[in-house]
DNA sequence: TACTCAGTAGACCGATCAGTCTATAAATAA
DNA sequence: TTATTTATAGACTGATCGGTCTACTGAGTA
């Protein structure tokens, strides 16, 4: 158990601490504190400081989101099986945090403003990359393109929002019952493309 | 144009900070000079302080939204034409503030951590009377029970999210694809149930 | 050895934070 | 009128905020 570099440290934590406190909830006193580095360490590897460490930290997400997707769309050749194990193991996940942990994504997209355009922009660049990633697998398996991109960002959306109900909620129960009935109706779409075809 | 009353007026303005700002992100300063009124009759109408506030705005917006279901339902028959009602008038709300608006209820849940329980007891029971009213209508309109529970999460899952991802892309794009997804596949479904009764 | 330099360390800064306090004003009651 | 309550007003406090600054450490190189 060598632990990773400062910098590398500093990126996790502030992962970590955008799902629990949000981008403004977050401290750089406590931030330093949990990922031990001090003050002079965030500012040599971050000279931009807090902004700067959130995009880095946005950007992470983004990449590590996309690894999973594509692991996971690779062992499932029907995306919605994919989709179905992607929730649960979301589920796993935030009931193993007593419904602490949130997405780093719509922490940073919340309680960013406009005039941080720079972090909007990160936040944007990882949502679109998800959206381009499902797009893609979901296209391939045979659903018409612009459906394709409707029901990627359905998909998404509703992950992102059942997460904010259930973590209020303390329950997962939210977003079970989202995508019981999301992935519900596209089984039923699904047939209605093959007869249609 | 008689200005309400100041503690209306404290409610009003943090409801839309924290649509703007976050919780974390608004602070009291900036709030009351919004609100123009000093720090005293804050302390004298909300002795809690930026919490008690806070989930007076949140109490607000649940009664707000409530209202303009009940309305908006009692409009039309057919509940999945008032989704798309509703979704319409958010389309051309977050447009009209140039993607600076968000749900209150969503900010403040994503930054409020477990500890400050009395907040996400608040945001929780909103959640929960806007599900129960979804799910009354939805089963009022023949679908069936369970069905409707699981579809009034989706529905309110699939809004949050896609609004979220709407403001950081600065675009109606997302949430509006999420609900032609949506809602496409509920008319399916709905067919669906009539061949089968 | 002496020099360089990326990285670590934390004291320190002004600004701002949420919240308290006392004083005053305005409205209501006697 | 006077007394009492309700609300407004903002100066003030200690804590914390993000960020800067200087000093130091240690590995690599000449």
């Amino acid at each position: 158990m060598n632990k990773p570099d400062t910098r590398t440290r500093l990126i996790n934590t502030m992962q970590i601490s955008l799902q629990r406190n949000g981008l403004h909830g977050t401290g750089l006193t406590e931030l330093l504190s949990l990922a031990k580095a001090p003050k002079g360490s965030l500012y040599h590897h971050f000279p931009g400081g807090k902004e700067e460490l959130a995009m880095a930290a946005i950007a992470q997400t983004a990449d590590q989101l996309e690894r999973f997707f594509s692991r996971l769309f690779s062992e499932h050749a029907d995306p919605l099986d994919a989709v179905a194990h992607w929730i649960q193991s979301a589920l796993r996940r935030i009931e193993a945090s007593e419904f602490s942990l949130g997405c780093p994504l719509a922490a940073a997209a919340l309680d960013s403003g406009p005039e941080d355009l720079d972090l909007r922009l990160a936040v944007n660049n990882a949502f679109n990359r998800i959206h381009r990633q499902f797009t893609a697998h979901i296209s391939a398996a045979g659903y018409p393109s612009d459906y394709s991109e409707d029901l990627s960002a359905l998909l998404f959306s509703s992950y992102e929002g059942g997460l904010i109900m259930a973590r209020a909620a303390g329950d997962t129960l939210p977003l079970e019952r989202a995508f019981r009935a999301l992935l519900g109706q596209v089984r039923l779409q699904q047939k209605a493309f093959h007869h249609e075809l």
